[in-house]
RNA sequence: CUCCCGUUCGUCUAGCCAGGUCUAGGACACAUGGUUUUCAUCCAUGCAACAGGGGUUCGAAUCCCCUACGGGAGGCCA
């Protein structure tokens, strides 16, 4: 059997839609999967909406997620072009073809395929109009997903327009032929036309490839299949808002296809490794974002000190949250402290900020929750002296020290903990409290408390 | 209007092709409890589904038919 070659053929429209790009991940991964060629081609054939900035965002997010291609623009093949809007010469040669196979007319200054059967005229109630249709044989397709479909072409349909332009379906199946495309991996809504596409192959005197269908990506909310205007549906966003590339991957890897065990969370090799067609499902999947985002702290946990630093410092960065005279010795012990609870690198400066800047805000109504439970002030006059004058500042001193002066007062050193906290960061939850104080350090910490009990000194 | 594809917990899904082991499993979310002397972690428990009807069969989530619902296509868009 002949190597496999699959191909992404998407049209830069300025956005890189999460659909398309897991069409272009079933296509690398089946490539990949089985020791195929991955092949990049892009068809710009709506001179309009095809700008350089629009290719960028689409090359930058395949890159971003980790989809190389074999062949196609910046690395160039032996079948390029690969864009479309290059290959005029080849679309005009395939249309001599056609002519001279007698399957195409010309009717009102475009060129329409011809379909082969009995004429006849009906009136259609979808065009509102008299039509010819043809008796034409129905078209046989194995689809690889959803087993046998059958489907009856009957009406010829435009393939150049007036203006000279050929359509996507004839562009389509030129360059499948020419490229040697033998898998055609693509989403559902192509499923009806795929009847054309096959007419024209056999016109063209070609084979078809196998054809693939998966699943479409509905809309979180709502009716209908997922668009780019909807919530979350550009993979662009999800690259700014600091989510991890292998999570999205893996999160759409498993909209629409499933190891058919319990794992989810795979390496990309181990979802290279298992991926097949058996695997995809039919029906459509509606996107989830809280899925993705457990999925994506579930691969933010696991990343070394150094990776995690390594993304979470340039968001700190440009969330404005880093004072000037932070060092990288601070910024990096802070990090260890809040990896193991931050559920997003988003988050993450909201999370910390306190860290760095002293005019924090103390959420009022914790305070009036603590207060409940007793005056922090009191707690904190107690243990400022202690904190000020431990010999070494570090969580196991300080515990041991707090502890020893709760049993004095034959209380729980417990009942300390959420005032001090409360001081030092104006939250109720955050890091490990003790490994928080150690560091912060002792000069920060007896400031902030020292400030917080004059602050808030009643009459 | 026509054609094509689909339908299992709120969501993603396992099970279906090769009917019994399914009082339908897992994950996310949610709820409750516990642990964590803080908590956003962790653990446990709970909630919750075979779209409806008919048929075949000793037996149907699984096979067949019908209906309903959802999605897609029917462009000189891709």
């Amino acid at each position: 059997m002949s190597k496999v070659r699959v191909r992404f053929a998407p049209s830069p429209t300025g956005f890189f839609h999460i659909g398309s790009a897991r069409t272009a991940l079933f296509n690398w991964l089946y490539a990949r999967h089985s020791g195929g060629d991955f092949i990049l081609r892009i068809e710009d054939t709506d001179k309009a909406r095809n700008t350089e900035a629009a290719l960028r965002v689409l090359l930058e997010g395949m890159r971003w997620l980790g989809l190389d291609w074999d062949e196609g623009p910046e690395v160039g093949g032996s079948c390029g072009p690969y864009f479309q809007s290059e290959r005029q010469s080849i679309y005009k040669a395939y249309l001599e073809k056609l002519q001279q196979a007698g399957r195409s007319y010309e009717k009102e200054g475009a060129i329409w395929f011809k379909l082969q059967g009995e004429r006849y005229q009906t009136y259609d109630a979808f065009h509102k109009a008299e039509v010819e249709k043809v008796h034409n044989q129905s078209v046989v397709i194995e689809d690889a997903v959803r087993g046998r479909v059958e489907r009856t072409e009957e009406m010829d349909f435009v393939i150049v327009r007036k203006d000279g332009s050929p359509v996507f379906h004839f562009v389509n199946v030129v360059d499948d032929i020419e490229m040697g495309i033998t898998h055609v991996i693509r989403g559902e809504d192509h499923l009806s036309n795929t009847s054309k596409h096959v007419e024209l192959f056999q016109a063209l005197g070609a084979t078809p490839p196998k054809f693939a269908h998966i699943p479409l990506i509905l809309k979180q909310q709502g009716p209908g299949k997922m668009s780019k205007r909807d919530q979350g549906a550009l993979i662009e966003d999800y690259a700014e808002r600091g989510f991890m590339a292998a999570a999205v991957r893996n999160y759409i890897a498993l909209l629409g296809w499933n190891p058919k065990d319990e794992q989810e969370k795979m390496s990309i090799d181990d979802i290279i490794e298992r991926f097949d067609f058996a695997g995809v499902n039919k029906g459509n999947a509606r996107f989830d974002e809280r899925k993705l985002a457990s999925l994506n702290t579930d691969y933010l946990r696991e990343l070394n000190l150094e990776s995690f630093c390594f993304l979470a410092r340039p968001r700190l960065h440009s969330a404005g949250v880093i004072e000037e005279t932070a060092s990288e010795d601070y910024i990096q012990a802070v990090l260890e402290l809040c990896q193991p609870k931050a559920r997003s690198l988003e988050s993450l400066p909201e999370l910390c900020a306190y860290f760095f800047k002293d005019d924090f805000e103390l959420n009022a109504k914790l305070l009036e929750k603590l207060t409940k439970k007793g005056d922090p002030r009191m707690l904190l006059r107690e243990v400022l002296p202690l904190l000020s004058s431990i010999a070494s500042f570090d969580a196991s001193s300080i515990q041991s020290s707090l502890e020893a002066h709760a049993s004095e007062q034959s209380k729980k050193v417990f009942a300390y903990f959420p005032a001090i906290r409360f001081a030092l960061s104006g939250q109720s939850g955050g890091p490990d409290l003790l490994p928080m104080l150690q560091v912060m350090g002792r000069e920060r910490v007896v400031q902030r408390i020292q400030s917080f009990i004059e602050a808030n000194a009643t009459e």
